[in-house]
DNA sequence: GTCTATATTCGGATAGAC
DNA sequence: GTCTATCCGAATATAGAC
Protein backbone atom coordinates (compact mmCIF):
# COMPACT_ATOMS: atom_id res chain seq x y z
CA UNK A 1 0.00 0.00 0.00
CA UNK A 2 1.25 3.66 -0.88
CA UNK A 3 2.19 5.82 1.64
CA UNK A 4 -0.78 8.32 2.45
CA UNK A 5 -0.62 11.50 3.40
CA UNK A 6 -3.05 14.38 3.48
CA UNK A 7 -2.63 15.83 0.22
CA UNK A 8 -4.96 18.90 0.76
CA UNK A 9 -3.27 19.92 3.60
CA UNK A 10 0.22 19.21 2.88
CA UNK A 11 -0.55 21.07 -0.40
CA UNK A 12 -1.61 24.40 1.65
CA UNK A 13 1.40 23.62 4.17
CA UNK A 14 3.56 24.14 0.74
CA UNK A 15 1.83 26.96 -0.27
CA UNK A 16 2.35 29.39 3.25
CA UNK A 17 6.33 28.52 2.73
CA UNK A 18 6.38 29.24 -0.84
CA UNK A 19 4.56 32.64 -0.34
CA UNK A 20 7.62 33.35 2.22
CA UNK A 21 10.02 32.63 -0.43
CA UNK A 22 8.52 34.50 -2.85
CA UNK A 23 8.04 37.58 -0.95
CA UNK A 24 11.38 36.95 0.28
CA UNK A 25 12.74 37.12 -3.18
CA UNK A 26 10.45 37.24 -5.71
CA UNK A 27 8.91 35.17 -8.37
CA UNK A 28 11.59 35.07 -11.48
CA UNK A 29 14.56 35.11 -8.50
CA UNK A 30 13.47 31.96 -6.58
CA UNK A 31 14.88 28.56 -8.15
CA UNK A 32 12.88 25.53 -7.84
CA UNK A 33 16.00 24.28 -6.62
CA UNK A 34 16.14 26.66 -3.69
CA UNK A 35 12.48 26.26 -3.46
CA UNK A 36 12.51 22.39 -2.64
CA UNK A 37 15.34 22.86 -0.37
CA UNK A 38 13.63 25.59 1.91
CA UNK A 39 10.33 23.47 1.72
CA UNK A 40 12.34 20.76 2.69
CA UNK A 41 11.26 18.34 0.02
CA UNK A 42 13.18 17.04 -3.23
CA UNK A 43 12.09 18.44 -6.35
CA UNK A 44 10.80 15.83 -7.80
CA UNK A 45 7.69 16.20 -4.63
CA UNK A 46 7.26 19.75 -5.58
CA UNK A 47 6.53 18.77 -9.40
CA UNK A 48 4.50 15.69 -8.02
CA UNK A 49 1.96 18.21 -5.64
CA UNK A 50 2.33 21.23 -8.55
CA UNK A 51 2.65 20.87 -12.68
CA UNK A 52 4.59 23.72 -12.60
CA UNK A 53 6.28 26.71 -10.94
CA UNK A 54 3.43 28.75 -12.22
CA UNK A 55 1.09 26.60 -10.48
CA UNK A 56 2.81 27.33 -7.47
CA UNK A 57 2.42 30.33 -7.59
CA UNK A 58 -1.10 30.84 -8.74
CA UNK A 59 -1.92 28.52 -5.53
CA UNK A 60 0.01 30.65 -3.08
CA UNK A 61 -1.98 33.71 -4.73
CA UNK A 62 -5.51 32.19 -3.70
CA UNK A 63 -4.28 30.67 -0.12
CA UNK A 64 -3.04 34.26 0.42
CA UNK A 65 -6.01 35.97 -0.34
CA UNK A 66 -8.17 33.74 1.35
CA UNK A 67 -6.43 33.98 4.51
CA UNK A 68 -5.79 37.88 4.41
CA UNK A 69 -9.28 38.37 3.59
CA UNK A 70 -10.42 36.07 6.33
CA UNK A 71 -8.35 37.84 9.02
CA UNK A 72 -9.49 41.28 8.17
CA UNK A 73 -13.29 40.44 8.30
CA UNK A 74 -12.91 38.79 11.70
CA UNK A 75 -10.66 41.60 12.70
CA UNK A 76 -13.76 44.08 11.66
CA UNK A 77 -16.83 42.14 12.41
CA UNK A 78 -17.32 43.03 16.10
CA UNK A 79 -17.09 46.58 15.08
CA UNK A 80 -20.49 48.82 15.97
CA UNK A 81 -20.99 51.68 13.52
CA UNK A 82 -19.26 52.04 10.03
CA UNK A 83 -16.67 54.61 11.11
CA UNK A 84 -15.36 51.80 13.95
CA UNK A 85 -15.41 49.28 11.42
CA UNK A 86 -13.40 51.84 8.78
CA UNK A 87 -10.73 52.47 11.66
CA UNK A 88 -10.28 48.33 12.34
CA UNK A 89 -9.98 47.83 8.45
CA UNK A 90 -6.81 50.33 8.50
CA UNK A 91 -5.78 49.17 11.37
CA UNK A 92 -5.77 45.62 9.79
CA UNK A 93 -3.54 47.03 7.06
CA UNK A 94 -1.64 49.06 9.60
CA UNK A 95 -0.58 45.48 11.16
CA UNK A 96 -0.31 43.49 8.02
CA UNK A 97 1.57 46.14 6.09
CA UNK A 98 4.93 44.38 5.28
CA UNK A 99 2.78 40.85 4.62
CA UNK A 100 0.16 42.50 2.58
CA UNK A 101 2.55 44.91 0.49
CA UNK A 102 4.74 41.55 -0.46
CA UNK A 103 1.13 40.12 -1.67
CA UNK A 104 0.87 43.07 -3.67
CA UNK A 105 4.56 43.22 -5.31
CA UNK A 106 4.60 39.47 -5.87
CA UNK A 107 0.96 39.97 -8.04
CA UNK A 108 2.40 42.57 -10.02
CA UNK A 109 5.43 41.10 -10.73
CA UNK A 110 4.05 38.01 -11.86
CA UNK A 111 1.76 39.73 -13.67
CA UNK A 112 3.94 41.76 -15.57
CA UNK A 113 5.61 38.34 -16.48
CA UNK A 114 2.81 36.22 -17.47
CA UNK A 115 0.34 36.33 -20.17
CA UNK A 116 -1.44 33.55 -19.39
CA UNK A 117 -5.15 34.06 -19.03
CA UNK A 118 -6.29 31.86 -16.76
CA UNK A 119 -3.65 33.05 -14.31
CA UNK A 120 -4.67 36.52 -14.99
CA UNK A 121 -8.80 35.63 -14.70
CA UNK A 122 -7.13 34.31 -11.04
CA UNK A 123 -5.51 37.68 -10.49
CA UNK A 124 -8.20 39.38 -11.36
CA UNK A 125 -10.54 37.53 -9.14
CA UNK A 126 -8.12 38.16 -6.26
CA UNK A 127 -8.46 41.48 -6.98
CA UNK A 128 -12.06 41.87 -6.96
CA UNK A 129 -12.18 39.60 -3.99
CA UNK A 130 -10.40 42.40 -1.96
CA UNK A 131 -12.27 45.19 -3.13
CA UNK A 132 -15.51 43.42 -2.77
CA UNK A 133 -14.71 42.55 0.83
CA UNK A 134 -13.92 46.53 1.72
CA UNK A 135 -17.01 47.38 -0.20
CA UNK A 136 -19.19 45.86 2.59
CA UNK A 137 -17.34 47.20 5.35
CA UNK A 138 -17.43 50.26 3.39
CA UNK A 139 -21.57 50.72 2.38
CA UNK A 140 -23.62 47.99 4.46
CA UNK A 141 -25.97 47.96 0.97
CA UNK A 142 -25.45 50.90 -1.24
CA UNK A 143 -23.70 49.38 -4.24
CA UNK A 144 -20.65 51.64 -4.23
CA UNK A 145 -18.39 49.65 -5.77
CA UNK A 146 -16.17 52.88 -6.97
CA UNK A 147 -15.23 54.13 -3.51
CA UNK A 148 -14.35 50.63 -2.61
CA UNK A 149 -11.95 50.46 -5.72
CA UNK A 150 -10.96 53.97 -4.16
CA UNK A 151 -9.90 53.03 -1.24
CA UNK A 152 -8.25 49.95 -2.47
CA UNK A 153 -6.70 52.14 -4.86
CA UNK A 154 -5.61 54.41 -1.57
CA UNK A 155 -4.24 51.23 0.26
CA UNK A 156 -2.15 49.70 -2.93
CA UNK A 157 -0.60 53.25 -3.46
CA UNK A 158 0.07 53.83 0.02
CA UNK A 159 1.86 50.11 0.12
CA UNK A 160 3.70 50.98 -3.18
CA UNK A 161 4.88 54.46 -2.70
CA UNK A 162 5.96 53.30 1.04
CA UNK A 163 8.42 50.62 -0.68
CA UNK A 164 9.57 52.48 -3.55
CA UNK A 165 10.60 55.41 -1.49
CA UNK A 166 11.50 55.40 2.01
CA UNK A 167 11.36 58.48 2.84
CA UNK A 168 7.64 59.18 1.52
CA UNK A 169 5.72 60.07 4.15
CA UNK A 170 5.17 57.20 6.21
CA UNK A 171 2.44 54.54 5.52
CA UNK A 172 0.55 55.72 9.06
CA UNK A 173 0.32 59.49 8.52
CA UNK A 174 -1.19 58.23 4.95
CA UNK A 175 -3.66 55.74 6.25
CA UNK A 176 -4.69 58.36 8.75
CA UNK A 177 -5.29 60.70 6.05
CA UNK A 178 -7.30 58.19 4.20
CA UNK A 179 -9.41 57.94 7.32
CA UNK A 180 -10.03 61.75 8.04
CA UNK A 181 -11.11 61.62 3.99
CA UNK A 182 -13.64 59.08 4.47
CA UNK A 183 -14.97 59.36 7.53
CA UNK A 184 -15.15 63.19 7.20
CA UNK A 185 -17.37 62.93 3.70
CA UNK A 186 -19.53 59.82 5.80
CA UNK A 187 -22.92 60.87 3.92
CA UNK A 188 -22.21 63.76 2.56
CA UNK A 189 -21.27 61.67 -0.59
CA UNK A 190 -24.20 60.48 -2.52
CA UNK A 191 -24.31 57.17 -4.22
CA UNK A 192 -21.00 57.59 -6.87
CA UNK A 193 -22.79 57.65 -9.79
CA UNK A 194 -26.39 59.86 -8.91
CA UNK B 1 40.45 62.73 -35.98
CA UNK B 2 38.00 59.64 -34.95
CA UNK B 3 34.35 59.52 -35.62
CA UNK B 4 31.94 61.83 -33.88
CA UNK B 5 28.56 61.43 -32.96
CA UNK B 6 26.39 63.60 -30.80
CA UNK B 7 26.22 60.95 -28.15
CA UNK B 8 24.47 62.43 -25.88
CA UNK B 9 21.58 62.86 -28.26
CA UNK B 10 21.92 59.17 -29.28
CA UNK B 11 22.08 57.80 -25.55
CA UNK B 12 18.52 59.55 -25.05
CA UNK B 13 17.72 58.52 -28.36
CA UNK B 14 18.39 54.74 -27.35
CA UNK B 15 16.55 54.99 -24.13
CA UNK B 16 13.32 56.40 -25.70
CA UNK B 17 13.50 53.00 -27.70
CA UNK B 18 14.51 51.11 -24.71
CA UNK B 19 11.48 52.54 -22.81
CA UNK B 20 9.12 50.67 -25.37
CA UNK B 21 11.09 47.79 -25.56
CA UNK B 22 11.41 47.54 -20.90
CA UNK B 23 7.22 48.58 -21.13
CA UNK B 24 6.30 45.63 -23.47
CA UNK B 25 8.28 43.05 -22.43
CA UNK B 26 9.37 43.71 -18.79
CA UNK B 27 12.93 44.16 -17.23
CA UNK B 28 13.85 40.55 -17.22
CA UNK B 29 12.34 39.20 -20.05
CA UNK B 30 14.18 41.94 -22.47
CA UNK B 31 17.23 40.53 -23.26
CA UNK B 32 20.65 42.31 -24.55
CA UNK B 33 20.25 40.52 -27.52
CA UNK B 34 17.35 41.36 -28.50
CA UNK B 35 16.93 44.73 -27.07
CA UNK B 36 20.29 45.15 -29.46
CA UNK B 37 18.57 43.88 -32.08
CA UNK B 38 15.29 46.18 -31.55
CA UNK B 39 17.72 49.69 -31.14
CA UNK B 40 19.02 48.49 -34.85
CA UNK B 41 23.07 48.06 -33.10
CA UNK B 42 24.95 45.44 -31.93
CA UNK B 43 25.37 44.35 -28.14
CA UNK B 44 29.12 45.72 -28.76
CA UNK B 45 27.75 49.48 -28.90
CA UNK B 46 24.76 48.36 -26.35
CA UNK B 47 27.95 47.99 -24.17
CA UNK B 48 29.52 51.12 -25.44
CA UNK B 49 26.79 53.81 -24.37
CA UNK B 50 25.93 51.84 -21.70
CA UNK B 51 27.91 50.22 -18.23
CA UNK B 52 25.31 47.42 -17.84
CA UNK B 53 21.43 46.10 -18.13
CA UNK B 54 20.71 47.96 -15.08
CA UNK B 55 22.11 51.27 -16.34
CA UNK B 56 20.32 51.29 -19.62
CA UNK B 57 16.68 50.56 -16.87
CA UNK B 58 18.21 53.25 -14.95
CA UNK B 59 18.69 55.33 -17.38
CA UNK B 60 15.41 54.90 -19.19
CA UNK B 61 13.89 55.81 -15.78
CA UNK B 62 15.23 59.24 -15.73
CA UNK B 63 14.34 60.02 -18.91
CA UNK B 64 11.15 58.98 -18.84
CA UNK B 65 10.65 60.36 -15.53
CA UNK B 66 11.93 63.94 -16.08
CA UNK B 67 9.53 63.77 -19.77
CA UNK B 68 6.43 63.11 -17.74
CA UNK B 69 6.83 65.44 -15.47
CA UNK B 70 8.19 68.40 -17.54
CA UNK B 71 4.64 67.58 -19.68
CA UNK B 72 2.38 67.29 -16.64
CA UNK B 73 3.57 70.62 -15.94
CA UNK B 74 3.21 72.06 -18.95
CA UNK B 75 -0.53 71.01 -19.34
CA UNK B 76 -1.33 72.20 -15.73
CA UNK B 77 0.56 75.54 -15.76
CA UNK B 78 -2.00 77.53 -17.77
CA UNK B 79 -4.84 77.19 -15.43
CA UNK B 80 -6.31 79.76 -13.03
CA UNK B 81 -7.32 78.36 -9.44
CA UNK B 82 -6.04 75.17 -7.56
CA UNK B 83 -8.79 73.22 -8.82
CA UNK B 84 -8.42 73.97 -12.29
CA UNK B 85 -4.87 72.87 -12.26
CA UNK B 86 -6.30 69.87 -10.32
CA UNK B 87 -8.34 69.19 -13.02
CA UNK B 88 -5.81 69.36 -15.48
CA UNK B 89 -3.41 66.95 -13.60
CA UNK B 90 -6.09 64.01 -13.47
CA UNK B 91 -6.63 64.65 -17.47
CA UNK B 92 -3.15 64.32 -18.01
CA UNK B 93 -3.19 61.04 -16.00
CA UNK B 94 -6.09 59.87 -17.69
CA UNK B 95 -4.63 60.77 -21.31
CA UNK B 96 -0.99 59.04 -20.41
CA UNK B 97 -2.97 56.02 -18.19
CA UNK B 98 -1.09 53.33 -20.65
CA UNK B 99 2.30 55.26 -20.72
CA UNK B 100 2.29 55.55 -16.73
CA UNK B 101 1.30 52.26 -15.72
CA UNK B 102 3.69 51.15 -17.75
CA UNK B 103 6.43 53.03 -16.08
CA UNK B 104 5.07 51.96 -12.79
CA UNK B 105 4.74 48.33 -13.96
CA UNK B 106 8.62 48.49 -15.12
CA UNK B 107 10.14 50.71 -11.57
CA UNK B 108 7.83 47.78 -9.35
CA UNK B 109 9.07 45.34 -11.95
CA UNK B 110 12.79 46.10 -11.06
CA UNK B 111 12.54 47.16 -7.82
CA UNK B 112 11.59 43.33 -6.90
CA UNK B 113 14.88 42.31 -8.46
CA UNK B 114 17.34 44.08 -7.50
CA UNK B 115 19.01 45.04 -4.48
CA UNK B 116 21.67 47.39 -5.50
CA UNK B 117 21.48 50.57 -3.58
CA UNK B 118 21.82 52.97 -6.23
CA UNK B 119 19.39 51.49 -8.26
CA UNK B 120 16.77 51.86 -5.65
CA UNK B 121 18.26 55.27 -4.57
CA UNK B 122 17.44 56.53 -8.07
CA UNK B 123 13.72 55.17 -7.84
CA UNK B 124 13.07 57.03 -4.75
CA UNK B 125 14.29 60.00 -5.97
CA UNK B 126 12.11 59.42 -8.94
CA UNK B 127 9.03 58.71 -6.89
CA UNK B 128 9.63 61.87 -4.63
CA UNK B 129 10.03 63.38 -8.09
CA UNK B 130 6.39 62.90 -8.97
CA UNK B 131 5.25 63.40 -5.18
CA UNK B 132 6.80 66.58 -5.23
CA UNK B 133 5.66 67.62 -8.64
CA UNK B 134 2.29 66.86 -7.58
CA UNK B 135 2.94 68.47 -3.99
CA UNK B 136 3.50 72.11 -6.08
CA UNK B 137 -0.04 71.94 -7.87
CA UNK B 138 -2.02 70.96 -5.02
CA UNK B 139 -0.85 73.40 -2.21
CA UNK B 140 1.56 75.86 -3.86
CA UNK B 141 2.65 77.33 -0.88
CA UNK B 142 1.11 74.78 2.19
CA UNK B 143 3.73 71.46 3.31
CA UNK B 144 1.61 69.30 2.77
CA UNK B 145 3.64 66.64 1.54
CA UNK B 146 1.16 64.01 2.74
CA UNK B 147 -1.52 64.85 1.01
CA UNK B 148 0.04 65.02 -2.32
CA UNK B 149 1.35 61.21 -1.60
CA UNK B 150 -2.04 60.62 -0.83
CA UNK B 151 -2.76 61.67 -4.10
CA UNK B 152 -0.03 60.27 -5.85
CA UNK B 153 -0.94 57.00 -4.20
CA UNK B 154 -4.49 56.81 -5.42
CA UNK B 155 -3.21 57.61 -8.73
CA UNK B 156 -0.85 54.37 -8.30
CA UNK B 157 -3.28 52.29 -7.14
CA UNK B 158 -6.18 53.11 -9.82
CA UNK B 159 -3.22 52.24 -12.58
CA UNK B 160 -2.03 49.58 -10.71
CA UNK B 161 -6.12 47.95 -9.83
CA UNK B 162 -7.03 48.57 -13.23
CA UNK B 163 -4.07 46.87 -14.82
CA UNK B 164 -4.66 43.76 -12.14
CA UNK B 165 -8.32 43.10 -12.79
CA UNK B 166 -9.81 44.67 -16.18
CA UNK B 167 -13.07 44.67 -14.50
CA UNK B 168 -12.68 47.04 -11.96
CA UNK B 169 -14.46 50.72 -11.77
CA UNK B 170 -12.86 52.00 -14.78
CA UNK B 171 -10.05 54.44 -14.44
CA UNK B 172 -11.93 57.55 -14.95
CA UNK B 173 -14.86 57.15 -12.37
CA UNK B 174 -12.02 56.23 -9.36
CA UNK B 175 -9.90 59.50 -10.97
CA UNK B 176 -13.69 61.45 -10.66
CA UNK B 177 -13.83 60.40 -7.24
CA UNK B 178 -10.41 61.13 -6.01
CA UNK B 179 -10.99 64.84 -7.78
CA UNK B 180 -14.52 65.35 -5.73
CA UNK B 181 -12.98 63.79 -2.68
CA UNK B 182 -10.46 66.66 -3.11
CA UNK B 183 -12.15 69.43 -4.78
CA UNK B 184 -14.78 69.08 -1.81
CA UNK B 185 -12.17 69.06 0.98
CA UNK B 186 -10.73 72.16 -0.68
CA UNK B 187 -10.26 74.44 1.97
CA UNK B 188 -11.87 72.10 4.46
CA UNK B 189 -8.86 70.45 5.68
CA UNK B 190 -6.24 72.11 7.63
CA UNK B 191 -2.89 71.25 7.21
CA UNK B 192 -1.56 68.04 7.76
CA UNK B 193 -0.21 67.62 10.95
CA UNK B 194 -1.14 70.81 12.30
C1' DG C 1 23.72 16.18 -13.68
C1' DT C 2 22.36 18.17 -18.26
C1' DC C 3 21.18 21.43 -21.34
C1' DT C 4 19.60 25.85 -22.54
C1' DA C 5 19.90 30.73 -22.29
C1' DT C 6 21.81 34.94 -20.68
C1' DA C 7 24.87 39.10 -19.51
C1' DT C 8 29.08 40.68 -20.53
C1' DT C 9 33.70 40.79 -22.82
C1' DC C 10 37.09 41.39 -26.34
C1' DG C 11 39.81 41.76 -30.47
C1' DG C 12 39.18 43.50 -34.56
C1' DA C 13 36.70 46.35 -38.38
C1' DT C 14 34.85 50.96 -39.84
C1' DA C 15 34.15 55.56 -40.77
C1' DG C 16 34.59 60.13 -40.69
C1' DA C 17 37.40 64.46 -38.93
C1' DC C 18 41.67 66.63 -39.53
C1' DG D 1 46.70 59.11 -44.87
C1' DT D 2 46.19 58.89 -39.92
C1' DC D 3 43.84 58.51 -35.76
C1' DT D 4 40.32 57.19 -32.61
C1' DA D 5 35.49 57.14 -31.17
C1' DT D 6 32.29 54.07 -32.69
C1' DC D 7 30.50 49.74 -33.91
C1' DC D 8 30.32 44.73 -34.42
C1' DG D 9 29.22 39.81 -33.19
C1' DA D 10 31.42 35.53 -32.01
C1' DA D 11 33.23 33.73 -27.64
C1' DT D 12 33.03 33.29 -22.57
C1' DA D 13 31.44 32.57 -18.14
C1' DT D 14 27.60 31.81 -15.37
C1' DA D 15 23.07 30.60 -13.81
C1' DG D 16 18.67 28.33 -13.80
C1' DA D 17 14.85 24.94 -15.21
C1' DC D 18 14.09 20.44 -15.26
Amino acid sequence: MPKIVDHEAYRKELLGKAFTLFAAQGYARVTMRAMARALGVSTGTLYHYFDTKEAIFLGVVRHVADRDVALAIEQVQGASGHTEQFRRLLAFVREHAANLRNFLYLVIDFHRQSEDPSGRDIIARTVAFYREAIRQQLGGDTHDEARAALLLNALIGALVQEALDPEAPPLETQLTLVERLFVDLEGSLPATGT
